[in-house]
DNA sequence: CTGCAGGTTTTGTATAGACAAATAAAAGCT
DNA sequence: AGCTTTTATTTGTCTATACAAAACCTGCAG
């Protein structure tokens, strides 16, 4: 009945009043509500009182990994955040990742290598490869200003996660980019996002156990 | 409005019907259909249509850490559990502690190491400390063929959960359990579990980084 | 006793109307 | 201009009623 904003108008800040639905549809406003409240209940929507009710950007979030923006949640603790850009080059995918990708091993992918920084201590090695069939313009993007991930987010519509969490000692080039001692061990999310009916991106973010956890409830 | 249910009559199959429930708390049946139905989203009743409504058991389960038998996971691959009980005892609660539980630092709670084993390997160590008053029975258990988690699933209904994961480089008695040597790291799962408005567990669930990942999509 | 038909119960959904509560916008005052 | 007060808009909630759909129950026919 009120699935019509699926395709349409995605925008991120506005929908008509229940009253001017429920006459443009000709039910009644009880049910336009109960659909909106719906709609509200899987954060699709969100609804001021008194306000209106806006689109929501879909945060896909699961209670332990949500996919979201390091710098938004460094932000959100107050802090400040900065990266560094070590590497931006296009790759052969290879064997391994070629299979996770679905991708034959000759072909190629970008891959970048990010280092985020929490009130200027390094927090994590964002080590990226992505699909240029999913977001072509990936090399041309400023990394200093908008993280990979945000970029993929707002180009490429999230449908889907794969992740896996380990702890690693890690190799000698992630002790560097992270200034830690290379006895200190490492709490590695791999995570595989897929959009558009493939895979995205295939990412390993690299965090010193003494600067971070994982976190969640429910 | 209806949150009668939750201390009383949380049996296993029946509930008045809407109407007889709309005349006893003197509202509308809408209201009580609305009521009823937030629940039913929430899992907690079932509706049948024609039938009537049920309370289901509550199944608690995140994405990524559900709460679920270690023993459970370890048969779903097809594997042989087995577990050893290491400790068990009554001890102080302690300062760190006392703070999580929400007890005064000298109260007593129930202490249990368990080592779990999946086909003769360790993969577990559950260091748990648990509140007398939520498990009064905890010590008389046989933790050999029922494990920590599985008895107090069955024996306190669960409210909550709050989780965060780490990597350490684990302490000595912890790599002896394990059987890994003291360069390995462990992933570390840290869970506090609510029940009746208390604080009825907390765990630190130690796994070998090279034999055990968390693991989970969306 | 079995099987089918019809009636009853129960949930599912929709409607029009009313008022409360929160926000936003406009008007008025200093 | 800056602030307060009033007004309008919009969502939140509840009500009483009506009918549809599914399951259940009862009685009748064979």
């Amino acid at each position: 009945m009120s699935k019509i904003r699926e395709g349409a108008w995605t925008d991120g800040d506005a929908i008509p009043a229940e009253e001017s639905l429920a006459r443009e549809f000709g039910v009644s406003r009880m049910t336009v509500n109960r659909a909106i409240r719906e709609l509200s209940d899987e954060q699709i929507v969100k609804r001021i009182q008194g306000s209106g009710t806006y689109v929501a950007q879909h945060k896909y979030q699961s209670t332990l990994v949500e996919i979201r923006n390091i710098a938004d949640e460094i932000a959100a603790r107050g802090h400040q955040h900065r990266s560094e850009l070590h590497c931006l080059e296009r790759v052969k995918v290879g064997e391994v990742l070629g299979r996770q990708f679905g991708l034959k091993s000759s072909q190629m992918v970008f891959h970048s290598v990010v280092v985020h920084f929490e009130n200027e201590q390094p927090i994590q090695v964002e080590d990226r490869h992505v699909n240029p069939s999913v977001a072509p313009d990936y090399m041309a993007q400023d990394f200093s200003s908008l993280t990979p991930n945000a970029y993929l987010m707002r180009t490429a519509p999230l449908q889907g996660v794969r992740f896996d969490i380990e702890a690693c000692l890690p190799p000698l080039h992630i002790t560097e980019m992270l200034a830690i001692p290379s006895t200190e061990p490492c709490l590695v999310l791999h995570r595989q996002t897929q959009s558009m009916g493939q895979v995205a991106s295939v990412a390993m973010l690299w965090h010193p156990a003494s600067r971070y956890r994982f976190t969640g409830h429910f």
